[in-house]
DNA sequence: GTGGTATGGGCAAACGGTTGCGCAAATTTT
DNA sequence: AAAATTTGCGCAACCGTTTGCCCATACCAC
């Protein structure tokens, strides 16, 4: 036989309706014990598959979970979509995979494709740029709820799982003034990016607790790019006070900070102390690691944000609600 | 309107039968230029998008391509997922994810899910223990071509994409011996792997060119867990003549070597040298990078195992040829 | 014997498209 | 002007499965 067996098959050989043996297999108590029997034997004896496609379309349901996020090579994301694949596999669902690159443009075109490839919902990390949120939009529509996780919109009417920056930032700052820093710089995100913003709180709150008035000019916002990272460096080192810990946005960005330090002829640890947030398992290679790093928590981000996202798919979720779910960050001390 | 609009919906506004919408809508000759307009022009109004998963039904095609590979946060392999997707995305094709964690059974049930949803074709790269391809053959009787990558089967009758390490295994001992070295380690991977047998080859014809002879028990077969390494390293560092350089299996095993060592009290790059296989972009944060990489070309890797696929699938590709791309590695100096 | 209720299974529609074939009208050919 | 061909479109089957509803037969109580 060269196509795979179907179900009419089965039903033609044994002299039922297709309707019986579909029920028959899915032990349905209206069928027979005998011809259940007879049915699943044979069933296994043709080593019958059912055809999922036709099931996709009869039922309107594709049990596939797209992700939309920026970049698969950076670990955190990588750590993420572990998460969310281990949790997606527990219920039988695959996972669609499509990269931004942090172009908002792709973004949308993976949108539009996961939409078309109909997926039973969509994780989504938003490209670092993104500011404008239709093509998410266009998704309700289509009736596919969306979870962002990590990077999200700063809207309420959404489902999200983030992590809250301020408390680890404000541990992370402290931990640097307690050590006697007082002049600290922060190369942070966009400030597009709530991150970038929550980032900037802590900071301050830290400094407010250690009665030290916030200094703007100390807290430079960077595209992330290596050279927009080598500007921030430029700029914190030309500051009237002198420097002596910096805060990065990343083990990306501490990465290039430390170098273009180097090559200033600073030495880390002695005339300048980094602190950063973790990409791991980067910072446990790294040359001149942070000191500290504020945890994110990837691969439960993902796990939680899958969860919801199942929650949302069989229905035990009320659909108004919006489901926000807020881990805090935690500062790891080397 | 709650759901989607159908083609049905425009033939029934437009007085027309299905077949014709259909056929207008994808420019059939057959259909006159005036219906064919308004057609087109209801069907934008409409915002009608054709119900993608009725297609895959229909014409026993998803668009699909499945990857299964070891560890997604494994540079290497993001990296190649990148250059998979890129290319796929090119021909509208979407990419279904699975990690197999280095487990074969993980990896076989994963097989399995990609086959119920039928995937168009799936790349592999393999688990490190996988020494049974029932679960791969098994596709082939669904028509499910293929394509590995470099982690591949040592069988002949298989599509696939590697990187021949013997060359950069060769370069990389033979830099190490201009260097002066004459003990040198070599941290291998398992023995199942064509890859360790390929930097066996290529480290013994090092030796040969330079008239040495080739000690087996500088050849360590480790299964490349951190503890592993260590045995090997343990091992190397006994050896009766005193190893002066290192050729780890890769990026990671040379982070835990270079790790022993520094335990044991060796100066790196004074008393042991390390060059290693590269799994990028990792060795640039290494505190200790190895002086020299074999480069493995990962996005290209993806890139071309997809191509290939995607011939395959289009049938431009004879059945019964088996297609086998071998890239070259290369050393890459620091 | 009549009516009622399980019990076991079949019929057919529906999901949303695609496509081979047929059929009329319009156009060209001879 | 009849025949042949082209043009334009509709009919209906089909892809594999699920499911609402109907229909026998059997069994029960009265």
């Amino acid at each position: 036989m060269a196509n795979p067996p179907t179900i009419k098959e089965i039903a033609k050989r044994l002299n039922l309706a297709t309707s019986t043996v579909s029920r028959a297999l899915h032990n349905h108590p209206r069928i027979g014990l005998r011809t259940r029997m007879q049915v699943q034997a044979l069933a296994r004896e043709l080593q019958y598959e059912p055809n999922r496609t036709a099931i996709f379309f009869q039922q309107k349901k594709t049990f596939t979970l797209g992700i939309i996020l920026p970049e698969l090579s950076e670990a955190f994301f990588s750590a993420a979509i572990s998460g969310i694949e281990d949790t997606a596999n527990k219920s039988d669902y695959m996972v669609l995979l499509g990269q931004s690159h942090d172009d908002t443009e792709r973004e949308k075109k993976i949108a539009h494709i996961m939409k078309d490839h109909r997926v039973d919902g969509l994780l989504v990390s938003l490209a670092k740029n993104t500011v404008d949120y239709s093509h998410f939009e266009m998704l309700q529509k289509y009736n596919i709820p969306v979870v962002f996780f990590d990077r999200i919109p700063d809207l309420t009417d959404i489902h999200y799982v983030a992590c809250n920056m301020e408390s680890g930032t404000l541990q992370a700052v402290s931990l640097l003034l307690e050590k006697g820093h007082r002049v600290i710089g922060m190369i942070n995100g966009p400030e597009e990016l709530i991150a970038s913003r929550q980032r900037t709180t802590g900071y301050q709150q830290a400094l407010r607790k250690h009665r030290l008035k916030y200094d703007a000019t100390l807290n430079i916002n960077s595209d992330l790019t290596g050279k927009g990272t080598r500007e921030a460096m430029k700029q914190l080192l030309s500051n009237k006070r002198k420097v002596t810990a910096i805060v990065a946005f990343n083990d990306y960005v501490s990465q290039d900070a430390v170098q273009y330090a180097l090559e200033q002829g600073l030495q880390i640890g002695k005339d300048i102390t980094f602190v950063s947030y973790a990409n791991l398992p980067l910072s446990s290679y790294m040359a001149f690691p942070p000191i500290a790093s504020v945890e994110q928590y990837p691969y439960l981000q993902g796990q939680k944000a899958t969860e919801i996202l199942l929650e949302l798919l069989t229905g035990k979720q009320a659909k108004n609600e919006f489901r926000h779910v807020v881990l805090d960050s935690r500062l790891v001390i080397r």
